[in-house]
DNA sequence: GCTCATAATTTATCATAATAAATTCAGGAT
DNA sequence: ATCCTGAATTTATTATGATAAATTATGAGC
């Protein structure tokens, strides 16, 4: 039975009362996407190929292909040459998803008081749900990150790469959370600050003391997780949350205003 | 002095050491969006046609139609026929946003519980934040919220308006918030939720007292917000998320796995 | 000055053909 | 037998041109 497909002749009426101008390339798209949901269709599960859309859609090629793209664009498909290849449905990754949402902040200026804000609330929570509940092998690896950089930042350049560390920390961290939302959050933000270009103050020397105290707090959040401390971790991160804001503010850090390379 | 353009004949060369299969009408939209940054372009800004960008980029009109339908997709440009018309930049809408985001979800299938952790955290700070910080108009607006729908719902179908409205509100507020990740954050789980199909156990009676409360801590928070008290607001709206929470798995609620109709 | 038909402009869709990329598979060398 | 090479095949990719649809601008008529 199908859907009584995309008729060119009278499209407004097959497609429900609503969306009476939408180009037939999202509709095929649309089309496509309830096709996925109807079918509980997989990560890798196959699309048909472009001829047989074409016939099953009666629209020409180029229609076809213009809503691949924007499937594509989308990350709900990927698209392979070859024999075998086509069109597959594919799990939208995290990279792309963060691209796609960071699209939206673009024009909306988020400051780093917001992010801040944000993240002082939802990491102590983060840490406090970790406790006691990490493989022996990510607290290896936390640790690990966590004593990387024994010594201060002497240039612009080496102070990014550890800013970079340090955020790549709270992104692991994030992905080993239970809750994918605030997985999902909260390595949003590290990226989003990731992203940051450091404009140091002149005048202004690196600020030795708090970064000692943000690189011990890493050292004791790992050891406070490891033994299931819940509120030692929470109150850890929230004493880390607070000196790495006033080390942003100190150096005057701006959110860098540029679309995220996917 | 453009960017030496997109030759047709390498494309590699000309696009950083990064990325060597990716198609070409992926390129032009990249290339497009550098462009828009470069330029600090504006929401209504206008692109170059159809034909200028064939001549520009030296690819075919398919291949600039594709790119054009990347840049749709993602929300970052709207099309017009006719004179006057052709592309412009667009800022990316918050329901365009949501639904992107939905579909990264839309694999990982979310719990009501991991949505419900993240609501008790946010939503109470929210309500912190905006206490003595709200127009009249907003006051009253969800003041208004707050007071329709006097009685519980007689049927299933009057039940989900109540739940929509009730997320309604919670979504009202988060417009007004400062912080605009947390209120798209909020925004986003709203949306989630009003997703939900209603799945009401046949042995459970609507729970007369849960909506009750429900209801009475609208009202009281409105008045914490007005009067600017945010430890009571943050009190109040603690307590019922507590309640929302129980009432959605009194009913045992599932979250609906499609793809948000943008 | 207003209305309405018409023209001009721009994207939207379609059709067709040629090109490029990736995979498979047959055949030959070792 | 196994490994390599290269042709055949499948599929997407790019290109071109023609026609349709939508929108705005123009100007005639009143």
């Amino acid at each position: 039975m199908k859907q009584t497909a995309a008729r060119p002749s009278d499209p407004k009426i097959t497609d429900a009362p609503r969306a009476q101008k939408r180009s037939r390339p999202v509709q095929v798209a649309d089309q496509i996407k309830r096709w996925v949901v109807e079918r509980d269709m997989q990560k890798g599960d196959k699309l048909p190929n472009e001829a047989a859309m074409i016939a099953e859609f009666g629209v020409s090629k180029g229609t076809v292909r213009e809503a691949m793209r924007i499937l594509e664009a989308q990350g709900l498909i990927v698209t392979k040459t070859g024999p075998g290849g086509g069109s597959a449905v594919g799990e939208v990754s995290k990279d792309r998803a963060m691209s796609l949402l960071g699209n939206y902040f673009y024009f909306k200026d988020l400051s780093l008081s917001d992010i801040y804000e944000m993240r002082k609330l939802v990491e102590p929570a983060l840490a406090a749900g970790l406790a006691g509940n990490l493989s022996d092998e990510t607290l290896a690896e936390l640790r690990e990150m966590a004593h990387r950089y024994p010594e201060p930042a002497q240039t612009a350049e080496e102070e990014k790469q550890q800013h970079i560390s340090s955020l790549a920390f709270h992104a692991r961290l994030a992905d080993a959370a239970g809750n994918q939302l605030m997985g999902f959050l909260i390595s949003f933000m590290a990226r989003i600050l990731s992203d940051l270009t450091v404009h140091r103050r002149l005048y202004a020397t690196p600020n030795r003391e708090l970064w000692e105290r943000g690189r011990r707090h890493q050292i004791e959040l790992v050891e406070a997780l490891t033994l299931g401390d819940g509120r030692r971790a929470h109150a850890i991160m929230t004493s880390h949350m607070e000196g790495a804001e006033r080390l942003m503010n100190a150096q005057e850090m701006r959110i860098t205003r540029e679309f995220m390379a996917e």
